[in-house]
Order: structure tokens, then C-alpha cells, then sequence
DNA sequence: CGCGTTTACGCCTCACGTAAACATC
DNA sequence: GATGTTTACGTGAGGCGTAAACGCG
């Protein structure tokens, strides 16, 4: 029995599949397989049940995997404390994002992370919050910073920071000086991105407050479609304020007056609560100094 | 970072120099040592501070020594926990015992084991129990069946049986019917056992207890020649209860009264109490269950 | 036929032991 | 020189990935 093969087990039965276990744990998949079969003879019982479609636990794989994990972590802590200095980080880290990271400051902090760990290669996921959260869950992602706190109890969170959304559309919609209300989008759908992101929750809990009953959405997963089609005058919508603010200068949006006001969204790293890489630590100090949404937009 | 390295590292850091420490983890010398170094680097810390005639923990390593033996401890307790039978022992066995055990119960448990555990190769290593005491701590030995418990708090024990003795002498010494009393010891020498035996301090107790001032003493570290030594007539002595009662009805030596009688001399298997190896339960059981000092006598 | 896991096989690292060298007392 | 640890070196096991095979929906 060694530690390897632990890790692989570990790994292997909290992921969705042995093939994501297997990047997880930087190996190919016929050698987690072999892994895993290794540590079965070693302990001399079968921990997988290969009958199926999918391999799934056995009774004695889920009496192993939290004494695995335990042990992991123990020997992860000792690692941590015997270290004379902060490792450097290596292996993959797929980092999950949401498309306003992408075009913020997330650039910028790749480039970062490359100069101070060089012998890491990171692979952004850039995707829809809820999504995002799913892959973490499952073992394909390894953080991920999305919006809100996560629901789900096997994964922890920190929130790292706010970003501000204000309501915006083309003068040919709102004229200067109308207020936001219920009726305007008797008149003009909304322009919004699609369910699972975080500014779609922000949107409906301001409409709920409003108390806008129904409205037409134009959904859509990319902010530079959404900012263009408010410019051009298709609806109503949100845009992160930088941007929209910038826009309004050049007298291409209006900014109306929106009572109350929307919500900061907060933003928070993700990471799954079993994981106790020293990656994830790092990680989540090196994000936490990184992420602005004030940044520049790509 | 392997459980191998720590656990050549942890008895390297624990036994009396590198190489008993390698007999232990069944290892070369070499190999230890490259083991311990490639923990060195994996852990970016030198352990030990090679300077002077002996490898000696540096800060780091006392550091890890606990958590090294925490791990595993864990370890051996995950592997303990999932096998779905006691496994078969194999490996090397320094099995320290008193020349009493290895003239009675010994041998019988030696052919008994060798049938239970093929693949263990036990050597028995006859002394006096003072010795094997310091052997074991210091980790020539695996486990220790001696009289008395351990003053040593590194070393547990676990009481198995009582050794009963009774005091003899030829009949030419003490003529059927004599007392034992202070005054035999005027006359006649105690032929007993070395320093450091249990039976040395049993006898000891009850000198004490007559208030016998001072005793010229023959002392022998062979029971056959302390034996021989009583049937010649050269002094008092004690012997195995079984042994003087067969030598007293063959008239060769007279058994008597003596008052207090001879406590019984309690035997306890001993081990390292930081010896988490499966290898030492299991030993303790099994010995539990031999040890028997009316055993045939060799 | 797609998805998920294992088997087959060749490569190559690395862990091992023997033997010699080195260092300290 | 005795004791204790490391270095040098040749060997073999086994961990690795690629690619093919297998087995279930």
C-alpha cells in the first residue's frame, strides 16, 4: 500500500469518471487503473464494482475512502509543515472561470502564475457558473471562481471580491432621465445572460423586488455579444459598470436611474472541501489578490 | 514523500544506529540511507546531521519524528482495518527470550509459529533480560519475553504467565529436614544467575526480606550449569520448580522449607510501545498462548 | 456505436544489494 | 583500526504511457 495508490483511490471514487481522476492525479488512465487494482490486491479487497456500466464503490471502498482521505490529508499536512519555504506549484490546474473573469483580470493573472510557477500548466475553463460548479464537483475542475457562495456542502468557497452591474440601454430606448420600472419591459425584453450565471440571479432577485411579473429574455452566454446588442438599441439590460459607464460617455447608453439599486455580485473561489492539495491553498491566496473586474476588457 | 521513506526514516531516528534500523525495515544499509536522503530532498530539510561518528536528528527531524509515527500509525491502522483476515506474518523476527524460556516453552513455539507464518523468520536471541531490554529499545529486538515489567516507558509489556522456583541444595549442603535461614548463607555460597536476570532479583527480595547481610555467590548465566553445579554440592540455590522436583525425588537434592516461599516470577512480552507493526500484535497473542515453563526442559 | 475500464506490451526509471570508499572516534 | 554512513555500480522489478481489446448501455 503507498500513498500513491491511496491517492488514486481517493480520487478515482470522488470523481465522475477514473478518466478525470486520472488528470487529477497527473497519470494516464490505464495507470490509475492499475493503481487501483494494485492497492485491491495489497489490501486484499475489492473496492470497485467493475460489473456495470461504471465502476462504483463496494462496501469495502466506502469503508476505505474516508480513512484514505484522512490519511491523505495527514501526510499532506505533514508535507505542508516540514517545507522550508512556499513549494512552487506543478502539474495541471484546470481553473474555471466565468466569462467576465475571462476578459478582466483573468489574463493577467495567468501570466502571473506562469512567472512564479513556471512548472504549471494551468487550463482556464471559462464557462457558466452553475456548470462550472458541477465540473468542480466531479472532479473536472480544480478551483473556479464564480459568483455567490456554492449550495453544495462538498465544496468550500471564499469570496475575493464584488463586482458592480448597473442597468443600461440605448438612448433610443430609455431616453436620458426615465426611471427603470415595470413597464419598460412591457416594451423591451431583456437582454441577460443565460440561466446559471451569476448576473441572472442578480437580474430576477431585482425584478422579483420590483415585482416585474414576466418578461422577454434575449439570453446570451457572451458579455461583448450582450453589451453590442444593448448598444443597438435590442433591450434592456445589465452590463458590468466600467464598461457600461464607458459606453455612456460616448453617449452610446443611458444609464437610468434603478431603485433600489442593483446588488454587488459577489465572487468567490471554489474549491472541492476534500481537496487538500497545497495547490488549492496557494491558489486561493494567489486569486484572491488578483481578481478585480475593474480591469482591463479584452 | 512515500510511507517507506518515513518509515526508514522513523526507525533510523529511533534505533541504536542506521543499521538496525535496516534489519528492522528489512532493508540494506545502502538502501536505507538512500531512502532517508531521498526523503531529505523530498522534504527540501536535512534530517539527520551526518557531522559527527553517528547520524543525529537535526530540529527538522525531531520535528517530524512525531507526525512521521502518527502517519504511520494510520497507515497501519487503515491496513489493519481492511483486511478481511489476519494476514500471515513474514519478514525478519528478533525474538529476545531468558534461557528459561529457551530450555522450556521456546522451542515448541518456534515449530508452532514456523507452521502458522511460513514466510517469518523468526531468531531467537537468548540473554539476560536487563540486556534484552536495552536491545529492544534500542531496536535489535522486536519483542522481549522477560520476567517483570519494563521500567522503561518506551517499552510496553503485557503480563503472559508466572515461573514458579523453589529453593534447593545437594543433600550433602542441607540435610533433609534443614530450614532455610540466614545462617545456611554463613556456610554455604548462592549459586544464582547474572546481574540483571529476574530470578537474580527475586532472590535478592526474599535475601532481603531474612535480612541476609551479605552472600558470597557463585553466579552462572547456564541454568543446566547452575543445576549441575546445586547436584555437586557447591552452594544453595534456586531452580525451576519443575527441574528441583525431579531432582528431589531422585534423592539428588533436597528442597527446603523456607519461609516466605519464593514469589512466583511473573514473565511479560515486551515491545517497543511506537512498534505499530501488525507483526507485534500478533506475536503478543501468540505467546500469550505458548509460554508454559513446565514445559519439557531441553 | 459510444462510453468506460482493463489488458498487452515496450520503455525506462528507480529501488535494491554488493562492495568499496569515506569519515569520525 | 573499529564503527558508522555514504558513494559507485550493475541488476531487476515495476511504474509509466500508447494502443488495442473488452463489456455494458
Amino acid at each position: 500500500m503507498t500513498l500513491k495508490q491511496l491517492e488514486a483511490f481517493y480520487w478515482a471514487a470522488t470523481c465522475r469518471n477514473f478518466a478525470v481522476a486520472a488528470q487529477r492525479v497527473n497519470l494516464s488512465l490505464s495507470s490509475l487503473s492499475k493503481r487501483i487494482a494494485e492497492l485491491e490486491t495489497s489490501l486484499g479487497q475489492t473496492l470497485f464494482d467493475r460489473a456495470g456500466h461504471r465502476a462504483v464503490l463496494t462496501e469495502a471502498g466506502h469503508r476505505l475512502l474516508p480513512q484514505a482521505h484522512s490519511l491523505l490529508a495527514a501526510a499532506e499536512a505533514l508535507r505542508a509543515g516540514m517545507a522550508p519555504a512556499p513549494a512552487e506549484l506543478r502539474g495541471r490546474c484546470r481553473f474555471g472561470v466565468g466569462e467576465l473573469s475571462a476578459l478582466t483580470w483573468l489574463p493577467r493573472f495567468i501570466k502571473a502564475l506562469g512567472v512564479r510557477h513556471p512548472a504549471l500548466a494551468v487550463e482556464p475553463v471559462v464557462g457558466v457558473g452553475a456548470v462550472l460548479e458541477r465540473q468542480l464537483a466531479q472532479g473536472g475542475l480544480d478551483v473556479a471562481v464564480i459568483a455567490g457562495r456554492s449550495s453544495h456542502c462538498g465544496i468550500a468557497s471564499q469570496p475575493v471580491a464584488e463586482a458592480a452591474f448597473v442597468w443600461c440601454a440605448a438612448p433610443e430606448v430609455l431616453p436620458v432621465g426615465v426611471r427603470l420600472d415595470a413597464a419598460v419591459f412591457d416594451r423591451w425584453p431583456l437582454v441577460s445572460q443565460p440561466a446559471g450565471a451569476g448576473t441572472t440571479r442578480l437580474i430576477d432577485d431585482w425584478l422579483r423586488a420590483q415585482r416585474v411579473p414576466e418578461v422577454r429574455r434575449i439570453d446570451c452566454n457572451a458579455w461583448g455579444a450582450v453589451a453590442g446588442m444593448l448598444v443597438e438599441g435590442l433591450g434592456v439590460g445589465i452590463l458590468p459598470e466600467p464598461w457600461a459607464r464607458a459606453r455612456a460617455t460616448e453617449g452610446r447608453l443611458v444609464l437610468p436611474a434603478a431603485r433600489p439599486a442593483l446588488a454587488g455580485l459577489p465572487y468567490a473561489v471554489h474549491w472541492r472541501r476534500d481537496d487538500t492539495r497545497p495547490l488549492i491553498a496557494a491558489l486561493q491566496a494567489e486569486v484572491a489578490a488578483a481578481v478585480d473586474f475593474a480591469a482591463a476588457r479584452y
